[in-house]
DNA sequence: GATAAATAGGACTAAAATAATCCTATTTAT
DNA sequence: ATAAATAGGATTATTTTAGTCCTATTTATC
Protein backbone atom coordinates (compact mmCIF):
# COMPACT_ATOMS: atom_id res chain seq x y z
CA UNK A 1 0.00 0.00 0.00
CA UNK A 2 3.09 1.97 0.70
CA UNK A 3 3.73 3.24 -3.18
CA UNK A 4 -0.06 3.56 -3.87
CA UNK A 5 -0.21 5.88 -0.47
CA UNK A 6 2.61 7.95 -1.77
CA UNK A 7 0.61 8.43 -5.72
CA UNK A 8 -2.39 9.22 -4.10
CA UNK A 9 -0.66 11.96 -1.32
CA UNK A 10 1.41 13.26 -4.74
CA UNK A 11 -1.71 13.40 -6.50
CA UNK A 12 -3.65 15.27 -3.85
CA UNK A 13 -0.97 17.90 -4.16
CA UNK A 14 -1.06 17.58 -8.03
CA UNK A 15 -4.74 18.72 -7.95
CA UNK A 16 -4.06 21.72 -5.45
CA UNK A 17 -1.25 22.79 -7.49
CA UNK A 18 2.28 23.56 -7.29
CA UNK A 19 3.48 24.93 -3.68
CA UNK A 20 0.42 24.90 -2.22
CA UNK A 21 0.59 23.76 1.43
CA UNK A 22 -1.49 21.70 2.89
CA UNK A 23 -1.59 20.17 6.03
CA UNK A 24 -1.28 16.40 6.78
CA UNK A 25 -4.90 15.59 7.89
CA UNK A 26 -6.42 16.98 4.90
CA UNK A 27 -4.46 14.77 2.97
CA UNK A 28 -4.61 11.68 4.62
CA UNK A 29 -8.33 11.79 5.22
CA UNK A 30 -9.11 13.23 1.64
CA UNK A 31 -6.36 10.60 0.31
CA UNK A 32 -7.51 7.86 2.35
CA UNK A 33 -3.95 7.06 4.12
CA UNK A 34 -3.68 6.56 7.50
CA UNK A 35 -2.30 9.42 8.88
CA UNK A 36 0.57 7.89 11.25
CA UNK A 37 1.25 6.14 8.14
CA UNK A 38 1.61 9.06 5.67
CA UNK A 39 3.95 10.85 7.87
CA UNK A 40 6.73 7.61 6.98
CA UNK A 41 5.72 8.07 3.22
CA UNK A 42 6.08 11.87 3.50
CA UNK A 43 9.12 11.41 4.64
CA UNK A 44 10.68 9.33 1.81
CA UNK A 45 8.95 11.64 -0.70
CA UNK A 46 10.65 14.83 0.60
CA UNK A 47 14.20 13.02 0.47
CA UNK A 48 13.24 12.20 -2.70
CA UNK A 49 12.81 15.81 -3.68
CA UNK A 50 9.20 15.35 -4.51
CA UNK A 51 7.40 17.12 -2.20
CA UNK A 52 8.65 19.80 0.57
CA UNK A 53 7.83 19.91 4.41
CA UNK A 54 6.91 22.54 6.17
CA UNK A 55 7.09 21.99 9.78
CA UNK A 56 5.59 23.96 12.60
CA UNK A 57 2.07 25.64 13.24
CA UNK A 58 0.67 26.10 9.67
CA UNK A 59 3.15 23.81 8.23
CA UNK A 60 2.46 20.64 5.73
CA UNK A 61 3.29 19.49 2.68
CA UNK A 62 3.40 21.10 -0.78
CA UNK A 63 4.50 19.72 -4.35
CA UNK A 64 8.53 20.68 -5.02
CA UNK A 65 7.90 21.19 -8.55
CA UNK A 66 5.49 21.58 -11.27
CA UNK A 67 3.30 18.72 -11.37
CA UNK A 68 4.10 18.11 -15.23
CA UNK A 69 7.87 17.29 -13.57
CA UNK A 70 6.34 14.74 -11.66
CA UNK A 71 5.85 11.36 -12.82
CA UNK A 72 4.74 7.89 -11.32
CA UNK A 73 7.87 6.23 -11.56
CA UNK A 74 9.88 8.46 -9.10
CA UNK A 75 6.72 8.19 -6.68
CA UNK A 76 6.93 4.80 -6.42
CA UNK A 77 10.77 4.18 -5.97
CA UNK A 78 10.89 6.71 -3.78
CA UNK A 79 8.85 4.27 -0.90
CA UNK A 80 9.69 0.56 -2.64
CA UNK A 81 13.19 1.21 -4.39
CA UNK A 82 14.17 0.63 -7.83
CA UNK A 83 11.28 -1.62 -9.20
CA UNK A 84 13.30 -4.88 -10.24
CA UNK A 85 10.70 -7.74 -10.54
CA UNK A 86 12.98 -10.64 -10.03
CA UNK A 87 16.02 -10.04 -7.55
CA UNK A 88 18.55 -10.78 -10.88
CA UNK A 89 17.65 -7.80 -12.87
CA UNK A 90 18.69 -5.09 -10.47
CA UNK A 91 21.57 -7.44 -8.69
CA UNK A 92 23.24 -9.95 -11.04
CA UNK A 93 25.10 -11.21 -8.37
CA UNK A 94 22.22 -12.83 -7.02
CA UNK A 95 22.24 -15.69 -9.51
CA UNK A 96 25.55 -16.88 -11.21
CA UNK A 97 23.98 -17.64 -14.19
CA UNK A 98 22.91 -13.89 -14.65
CA UNK A 99 25.46 -13.17 -17.34
CA UNK A 100 24.29 -15.85 -19.36
CA UNK A 101 20.59 -16.20 -18.97
CA UNK A 102 17.48 -15.67 -21.33
CA UNK A 103 15.02 -15.42 -18.73
CA UNK A 104 17.06 -12.72 -17.46
CA UNK A 105 16.82 -10.54 -20.29
CA UNK A 106 13.08 -11.09 -20.41
CA UNK A 107 13.06 -9.89 -16.92
CA UNK A 108 15.51 -6.71 -18.04
CA UNK A 109 12.69 -5.91 -20.75
CA UNK A 110 9.43 -6.34 -18.97
CA UNK A 111 11.42 -4.36 -16.17
CA UNK A 112 12.19 -1.74 -18.84
CA UNK A 113 8.88 -1.89 -19.88
CA UNK A 114 7.07 -0.96 -16.26
CA UNK A 115 9.58 1.74 -15.91
CA UNK A 116 8.81 3.53 -19.36
CA UNK A 117 5.24 3.45 -18.20
CA UNK A 118 5.42 4.53 -15.10
CA UNK A 119 7.93 7.65 -16.61
CA UNK A 120 5.34 8.91 -19.06
CA UNK A 121 2.57 9.57 -16.43
CA UNK A 122 3.27 12.79 -15.37
CA UNK A 123 1.05 14.22 -12.18
CA UNK A 124 -0.19 17.26 -14.40
CA UNK A 125 -1.77 14.64 -16.82
CA UNK A 126 -2.81 11.96 -14.21
CA UNK A 127 -4.77 15.29 -12.04
CA UNK A 128 -6.39 17.01 -15.52
CA UNK A 129 -7.69 13.32 -16.14
CA UNK A 130 -9.13 13.71 -13.22
CA UNK A 131 -7.46 10.94 -11.49
CA UNK A 132 -8.23 9.23 -8.34
CA UNK A 133 -8.70 11.42 -5.56
CA UNK A 134 -11.00 14.17 -6.11
CA UNK A 135 -13.66 12.77 -7.70
CA UNK A 136 -14.10 10.06 -5.17
CA UNK A 137 -17.54 8.47 -4.82
CA UNK A 138 -17.53 8.01 -0.96
CA UNK A 139 -18.84 10.01 0.96
CA UNK A 140 -15.99 11.90 2.25
CA UNK A 141 -16.43 15.68 3.15
CA UNK A 142 -14.66 18.04 1.15
CA UNK A 143 -11.82 20.37 2.87
CA UNK A 144 -12.61 23.82 4.02
CA UNK A 145 -12.02 25.81 1.21
CA UNK A 146 -8.56 27.65 1.35
CA UNK A 147 -8.19 31.29 1.39
CA UNK B 1 11.44 -16.90 -4.84
CA UNK B 2 9.11 -19.42 -6.13
CA UNK B 3 8.28 -17.94 -8.84
CA UNK B 4 12.09 -17.65 -9.95
CA UNK B 5 12.62 -21.72 -9.11
CA UNK B 6 9.24 -22.62 -11.41
CA UNK B 7 10.86 -21.07 -14.00
CA UNK B 8 14.39 -22.73 -13.70
CA UNK B 9 12.31 -25.60 -13.06
CA UNK B 10 10.56 -25.46 -16.49
CA UNK B 11 13.62 -24.51 -18.34
CA UNK B 12 15.52 -27.48 -17.25
CA UNK B 13 12.97 -29.94 -17.91
CA UNK B 14 13.13 -27.70 -21.53
CA UNK B 15 16.30 -28.09 -21.70
CA UNK B 16 16.18 -32.37 -21.49
CA UNK B 17 13.24 -32.04 -24.59
CA UNK B 18 9.95 -32.48 -23.96
CA UNK B 19 8.21 -35.79 -22.44
CA UNK B 20 11.45 -36.57 -20.74
CA UNK B 21 11.07 -37.55 -17.04
CA UNK B 22 13.51 -36.10 -14.80
CA UNK B 23 13.30 -36.80 -11.34
CA UNK B 24 13.18 -34.19 -8.83
CA UNK B 25 16.42 -34.56 -7.26
CA UNK B 26 17.92 -33.99 -10.13
CA UNK B 27 15.93 -30.81 -10.99
CA UNK B 28 16.31 -29.45 -7.24
CA UNK B 29 20.45 -29.69 -8.00
CA UNK B 30 20.85 -28.93 -11.02
CA UNK B 31 18.15 -25.69 -11.09
CA UNK B 32 19.12 -25.03 -7.60
CA UNK B 33 15.70 -25.63 -5.47
CA UNK B 34 15.43 -26.51 -2.36
CA UNK B 35 14.16 -30.29 -3.30
CA UNK B 36 11.07 -29.98 -0.43
CA UNK B 37 10.04 -26.67 -1.94
CA UNK B 38 10.36 -28.27 -5.72
CA UNK B 39 7.46 -30.60 -4.39
CA UNK B 40 4.87 -27.44 -4.16
CA UNK B 41 6.30 -25.86 -6.95
CA UNK B 42 5.64 -28.89 -9.15
CA UNK B 43 2.44 -29.34 -8.10
CA UNK B 44 1.27 -26.23 -8.93
CA UNK B 45 3.02 -26.37 -12.60
CA UNK B 46 1.26 -29.27 -12.99
CA UNK B 47 -2.09 -28.48 -12.04
CA UNK B 48 -1.56 -25.52 -14.91
CA UNK B 49 -0.99 -28.45 -17.03
CA UNK B 50 2.59 -27.40 -17.33
CA UNK B 51 4.46 -30.50 -16.59
CA UNK B 52 3.14 -33.88 -15.65
CA UNK B 53 4.28 -35.53 -13.00
CA UNK B 54 4.97 -39.44 -12.42
CA UNK B 55 4.67 -40.99 -9.12
CA UNK B 56 6.31 -44.13 -7.97
CA UNK B 57 9.50 -45.78 -8.57
CA UNK B 58 11.25 -44.19 -11.45
CA UNK B 59 8.69 -41.03 -10.90
CA UNK B 60 9.80 -37.86 -11.74
CA UNK B 61 8.79 -34.72 -13.57
CA UNK B 62 8.62 -33.74 -17.65
CA UNK B 63 7.03 -31.11 -19.33
CA UNK B 64 3.77 -31.56 -20.69
CA UNK B 65 4.29 -29.86 -23.67
CA UNK B 66 6.66 -29.00 -26.37
CA UNK B 67 8.96 -25.74 -25.14
CA UNK B 68 7.78 -23.84 -27.41
CA UNK B 69 4.30 -23.80 -26.47
CA UNK B 70 5.09 -23.01 -23.03
CA UNK B 71 6.14 -19.31 -21.85
CA UNK B 72 7.54 -17.56 -19.06
CA UNK B 73 3.96 -15.62 -18.28
CA UNK B 74 2.08 -18.99 -17.57
CA UNK B 75 4.72 -20.25 -15.48
CA UNK B 76 5.41 -17.50 -13.08
CA UNK B 77 1.01 -17.03 -12.87
CA UNK B 78 0.53 -20.58 -12.48
CA UNK B 79 2.81 -19.99 -8.85
CA UNK B 80 2.18 -16.61 -8.02
CA UNK B 81 -1.55 -15.83 -9.62
CA UNK B 82 -2.16 -13.20 -12.11
CA UNK B 83 0.25 -10.84 -12.11
CA UNK B 84 -1.70 -6.86 -11.03
CA UNK B 85 1.36 -4.05 -9.85
CA UNK B 86 -1.35 -3.03 -7.87
CA UNK B 87 -4.37 -4.77 -6.20
CA UNK B 88 -6.74 -1.94 -7.43
CA UNK B 89 -5.75 -3.36 -11.29
CA UNK B 90 -7.16 -6.79 -10.91
CA UNK B 91 -9.66 -6.21 -8.19
CA UNK B 92 -11.49 -3.03 -9.25
CA UNK B 93 -13.18 -3.28 -5.53
CA UNK B 94 -10.66 -2.46 -4.15
CA UNK B 95 -10.94 1.06 -4.61
CA UNK B 96 -14.09 3.44 -4.76
CA UNK B 97 -11.97 5.48 -7.40
CA UNK B 98 -10.90 2.64 -9.84
CA UNK B 99 -13.92 3.61 -12.50
CA UNK B 100 -12.44 6.84 -12.69
CA UNK B 101 -8.67 7.01 -12.28
CA UNK B 102 -5.67 8.17 -14.84
CA UNK B 103 -3.38 6.16 -11.87
CA UNK B 104 -4.94 3.09 -12.36
CA UNK B 105 -4.89 3.40 -16.52
CA UNK B 106 -1.14 3.28 -15.90
CA UNK B 107 -1.15 0.41 -14.04
CA UNK B 108 -3.45 -1.24 -16.26
CA UNK B 109 -0.73 -0.23 -19.02
CA UNK B 110 1.78 -1.25 -17.27
CA UNK B 111 0.69 -4.62 -16.24
CA UNK B 112 -0.44 -5.27 -20.00
CA UNK B 113 3.19 -4.66 -20.89
CA UNK B 114 4.60 -7.31 -18.59
CA UNK B 115 2.79 -9.78 -19.55
CA UNK B 116 2.76 -9.50 -22.96
CA UNK B 117 6.76 -9.62 -22.52
CA UNK B 118 6.38 -12.75 -20.01
CA UNK B 119 3.92 -14.15 -22.86
CA UNK B 120 6.63 -13.87 -25.93
CA UNK B 121 8.95 -15.60 -23.92
CA UNK B 122 8.36 -19.41 -25.02
CA UNK B 123 10.55 -21.93 -23.54
CA UNK B 124 12.16 -22.74 -27.02
CA UNK B 125 13.59 -19.63 -26.94
CA UNK B 126 15.04 -19.46 -23.61
CA UNK B 127 16.66 -23.01 -23.61
CA UNK B 128 18.13 -22.45 -27.12
CA UNK B 129 19.56 -19.48 -25.90
CA UNK B 130 21.71 -20.98 -23.24
CA UNK B 131 19.92 -19.97 -20.14
CA UNK B 132 19.78 -19.95 -16.94
CA UNK B 133 20.31 -23.42 -15.94
CA UNK B 134 22.38 -25.54 -18.01
CA UNK B 135 25.76 -23.47 -18.49
CA UNK B 136 26.12 -22.82 -14.77
CA UNK B 137 29.53 -21.06 -13.78
CA UNK B 138 29.39 -23.06 -10.24
CA UNK B 139 30.68 -26.37 -9.45
CA UNK B 140 28.04 -28.41 -9.91
CA UNK B 141 28.41 -32.34 -10.88
CA UNK B 142 26.52 -32.74 -14.46
CA UNK B 143 23.74 -35.41 -13.70
CA UNK B 144 23.79 -39.05 -14.90
CA UNK B 145 24.24 -39.59 -18.36
CA UNK B 146 20.06 -40.49 -19.23
CA UNK B 147 20.06 -43.94 -21.54
C1' DG C 1 9.28 34.98 25.13
C1' DA C 2 5.36 31.81 25.97
C1' DT C 3 2.10 29.04 23.83
C1' DA C 4 -0.06 26.21 20.71
C1' DA C 5 -0.07 23.93 16.37
C1' DA C 6 2.10 21.44 13.47
C1' DT C 7 5.72 17.86 11.67
C1' DA C 8 10.13 14.78 12.54
C1' DG C 9 11.90 10.67 13.59
C1' DG C 10 12.98 6.62 16.18
C1' DA C 11 11.18 2.62 18.58
C1' DC C 12 7.93 -0.45 18.56
C1' DT C 13 4.08 -3.79 17.39
C1' DA C 14 0.93 -6.45 14.55
C1' DA C 15 -0.28 -8.78 10.64
C1' DA C 16 0.53 -10.94 6.43
C1' DA C 17 3.17 -13.05 2.95
C1' DT C 18 6.91 -15.95 1.74
C1' DA C 19 10.07 -19.65 2.12
C1' DA C 20 10.84 -23.82 3.62
C1' DT C 21 10.54 -28.23 6.17
C1' DC C 22 8.63 -32.56 7.92
C1' DC C 23 5.82 -36.38 8.22
C1' DT C 24 2.59 -39.83 6.70
C1' DA C 25 0.19 -41.73 2.78
C1' DT C 26 0.04 -43.32 -1.76
C1' DT C 27 1.67 -44.76 -6.16
C1' DT C 28 4.41 -47.64 -9.13
C1' DA C 29 8.38 -50.53 -10.98
C1' DT C 30 10.72 -54.65 -10.14
C1' DA D 1 6.56 -57.89 -1.10
C1' DT D 2 9.78 -54.35 -1.37
C1' DA D 3 11.86 -50.26 -2.40
C1' DA D 4 11.85 -46.00 -4.77
C1' DA D 5 9.64 -42.37 -5.81
C1' DT D 6 6.03 -38.37 -5.36
C1' DA D 7 1.59 -36.32 -2.96
C1' DG D 8 -0.23 -33.46 0.17
C1' DG D 9 -1.33 -31.61 4.65
C1' DA D 10 0.47 -29.51 8.82
C1' DT D 11 3.68 -26.84 10.64
C1' DT D 12 7.41 -23.56 11.37
C1' DA D 13 10.51 -19.80 10.58
C1' DT D 14 11.74 -15.69 8.36
C1' DT D 15 11.01 -11.54 6.13
C1' DT D 16 8.30 -7.87 4.61
C1' DT D 17 4.72 -4.78 5.07
C1' DA D 18 1.60 -1.95 7.48
C1' DG D 19 0.76 0.71 10.96
C1' DT D 20 1.10 3.01 15.69
C1' DC D 21 3.01 5.74 19.47
C1' DC D 22 5.77 8.71 21.92
C1' DT D 23 9.04 12.41 22.55
C1' DA D 24 11.51 16.13 20.34
C1' DT D 25 11.71 19.94 17.41
C1' DT D 26 10.13 23.55 14.50
C1' DT D 27 7.41 27.64 13.57
C1' DA D 28 3.52 31.10 13.67
C1' DT D 29 1.18 34.00 16.60
C1' DC D 30 0.00 36.65 20.62
S1 LIG E 1 18.34 -18.24 -13.59
FE1 LIG E 1 18.26 -16.44 -14.93
S2 LIG E 1 16.28 -15.49 -14.46
FE2 LIG E 1 16.66 -16.99 -12.85
S3 LIG E 1 17.62 -15.78 -11.22
FE3 LIG E 1 19.29 -16.63 -12.45
S4 LIG E 1 19.69 -15.02 -13.96
FE4 LIG E 1 17.72 -14.55 -13.09
S1 LIG F 1 -6.55 5.71 -6.47
FE1 LIG F 1 -6.46 4.94 -8.58
S2 LIG F 1 -4.48 3.91 -8.69
FE2 LIG F 1 -4.87 4.24 -6.53
S3 LIG F 1 -5.85 2.34 -5.85
FE3 LIG F 1 -7.50 3.72 -6.43
S4 LIG F 1 -7.90 3.23 -8.56
FE4 LIG F 1 -5.92 2.35 -8.09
Amino acid sequence: MAAEYAVRCVLYLAQQGSDVLVNRQEIASQARIPDSFLTKIAQDLARAGIITIKQGAKGGYALHRPPRQVNMLEVVEAIIGEISLNECVTKPAACPASPNCAANLVWQEARRRVRETLLAADFEALAKAGACVSPFPSPLSPPEARP
